[in-house]
RNA sequence: GUCCCUAUCGUCUAGAGGCCUAGGACACAUCCCUUUCACGGAUGAGACACGGGUUCGACUCCCGUUGGGGACGCCA
């Protein structure tokens, strides 16, 4: 009987998530999902230095946003530890490195390292690969060492690496690896301050908290090697391992911040919507069996499966994710889609009807204009009277000889307007009665009168857009293009 | 430099030895729809890095070269 599926994602606070923590969360998330498993939030804050109690909130902020609830972990609110097997924060967990550390370090596994970082600086210096003792001799007993130390010393504690030995894993997305050990250096796992390093931390966790899937990014394949050692030298079975496609920049090098938005929190603050971004970075290493490109979330958990993993590094292209969240936010229900749209523009002040006859109408035509949410805010701003203005691109239309003689014609339409909202086809009547009046037919008929209500040239369908404005509105509009 | 990973259109990818004249998506081009701009629809251009094997037969398997990436921290 296989032992139930557990799978975790680490991060270290340090920051928002980033949108290659993300993929990884998402597969481990859905990977859980999928086979009936807990899906476990631990922090690695055992860096002190860059670890901050604000950056744990961004990260889990961002991944519930994502959606990706954990069962296990760190408690979204509180903060505090919630499961069977936590303290789920490794810097609450100290103590159970330590006995793992003095283990080690009684049988002969680990050992002391006195040397001072100068010293260390200069045998890397002096072309070592490695930083090992150089004379097996010289290192000292754990129990001389524990005396050393209690005298006032200061040491690290390293990881013995016999070297020699090839390890193969069997990885879940590359098939069989082959790790020597040489490849590795006898590495820390105690700093001189008494903090654990992360590589002992992990193992040790994973071990504990019974992970049975290890799914991260290509880079830790070496970390594979030196956590491998440490379960063995422990006596842990080890999980299993899949190691990640990198993403990438446009310059196919490791996504970061100089390639401009890579956070999950940039993304949103663009006007992204998590189930596109959900979406975009699945399909950077993993494609449907059906070849769908458009997955919502509940698709998404239907066809994943990790043998669709790809084991190559995928660049993020912002084109095509621009693309898949137009496509997500024109699949969105109205109510929802201005649910979501809302904020953006009380942000802004931009106020407009709320009923929801007008926001469907609204909706419909702006929706396919929009790519981003923040598009959003563009188009309806012109819709609220206080930000009328007449744009660069109407200057030209302005200028036209015939354009007064459409808008002296478009007022008097407007003026005999019985009620506060045109429909549709009514305006298509009152601007064929327009085209009469002043004669004026084709673009120099029409791209006036949008000038009129939204002080632009071009922009939506003018039989969609003048039923969203009061006729009190569209008057005032008139005035304002006439006194230009 | 050493070790590890990787290699199909510009980009994301499908392809598990004959189904491949290599399929889809984004982007691009043209056309249609449209009295603007979009949405939508249609069509088109566009790739198996190279060299050796293995095989009756390689995009698919093996080896090498080259390219790309990653790791070589008392970061994670």
């Amino acid at each position: 009987m296989a032992s139930p599926v557990r799978v975790r994602f680490a991060p270290s606070p340090t920051g928002y998530l980033h949108v290659g923590g993300a993929r990884t969360a998402l597969y481990n998330y859905l990977f859980a999902k999928k086979h009936g498993g807990h899906f476990i939030l631990r922090i690695e804050d055992t860096d002190q230095e860059r670890s901050t109690e604000e950056s744990l909130h961004m990260q889990i902020g961002d991944l519930q946003w994502l959606g990706l609830n954990w069962d296990e972990g760190v408690d979204p609110q509180t903060l505090k530890s919630k499961g069977d097997y936590g303290p789920y924060r490794q810097s609450e967990r100290l103590d159970i490195y330590k006995k793992y550390c003095d283990q080690l370090l009684d049988e002969g596994r680990a050992y002391f390292d006195f040397r001072t970082d100068e010293e260390l600086e200069a045998i890397k210096k002096a072309g070592d690969k490695f930083v090992r003792i150089p004379r097996p001799d010289s290192i000292p007993t754990a129990e001389d060492g524990r005396k050393r130390i209690a005298a006032g010393e200061r040491a690290a504690v390293r990881f013995k690496v016999d070297g020699g030995k090839d390890h193969v894993i069997e990885d879940l997305v590359r098939g069989e690896v082959r790790l020597p050990e040489d490849m590795v250096g006898d590495f820390v796992i105690l700093r001189s301050s008494g903090m654990p390093v992360y590589n002992f931390c992990c193992a040790i966790d994973d071990a504990l908290m019974k992970i049975t899937h290890v799914f991260r990014a290509e880079e830790h394949l070496s970390n594979t090697l030196r956590q491998k050692m440490i379960y063995e030298a422990l006596g842990f079975e080890t999980p299993r391992f899949g190691h990640l496609s990198l993403i990438l920049g446009k310059d196919k090098q490791k996504l970061s911040k100089r390639h401009g938005a890579t956070s999950c929190h940039q993304y949103k603050e663009l006007g992204y919507l998590p189930e596109a971004l959900n979406n975009f970075i699945a399909l950077l290493g993993w494609s449907s069996p059906k070849g769908d490109e458009y997955l919502t979330p509940e698709a998404l958990l239907e066809q994943f499966s990790i043998d669709r993993l790809n084991p190559s590094g995928a660049v993020f292209d912002d084109e095509k994710f621009k693309w898949l969240n137009a496509t997500h936010l024109r699949a969105l229900p109205h109510q929802e889609l201005w649910k979501r749209l809302k904020p953006w523009l009380d942000r802004e002040n931009i106020v407009l009807p709320e009923d929801e006859a007008w926001v469907d109408r609204a909706l419909e035509i702006f929706k396919t204009k929009m790519e981003t949410l923040a598009d959003g805010v563009e188009l309806f701003r012109p819709i609220d009277m206080k930000f009328f203005k007449i744009e660069e691109d109407a200057k030209e239309v302005l200028d036209w000889e015939d354009s007064n003689k459409v808008f002296t014609a478009w007022r008097e339409q407007v003026q005999g307007m019985t009620t506060d909202y045109m429909t549709g086809d009514e305006f298509a009547e009152a601007q064929n009665k327009v085209k009469d009046a002043a004669g004026v037919k084709g673009k120099h008929l029409f791209m006036p009168i949008r000038v009129a209500i939204i002080g632009k040239a071009h922009g939506a369908d003018l039989k969609m857009l003048v039923p969203l404005i009061t006729k009190e509105s569209l008057l005032e509009r008139l005035d304002k293009v006439e006194a230009r």
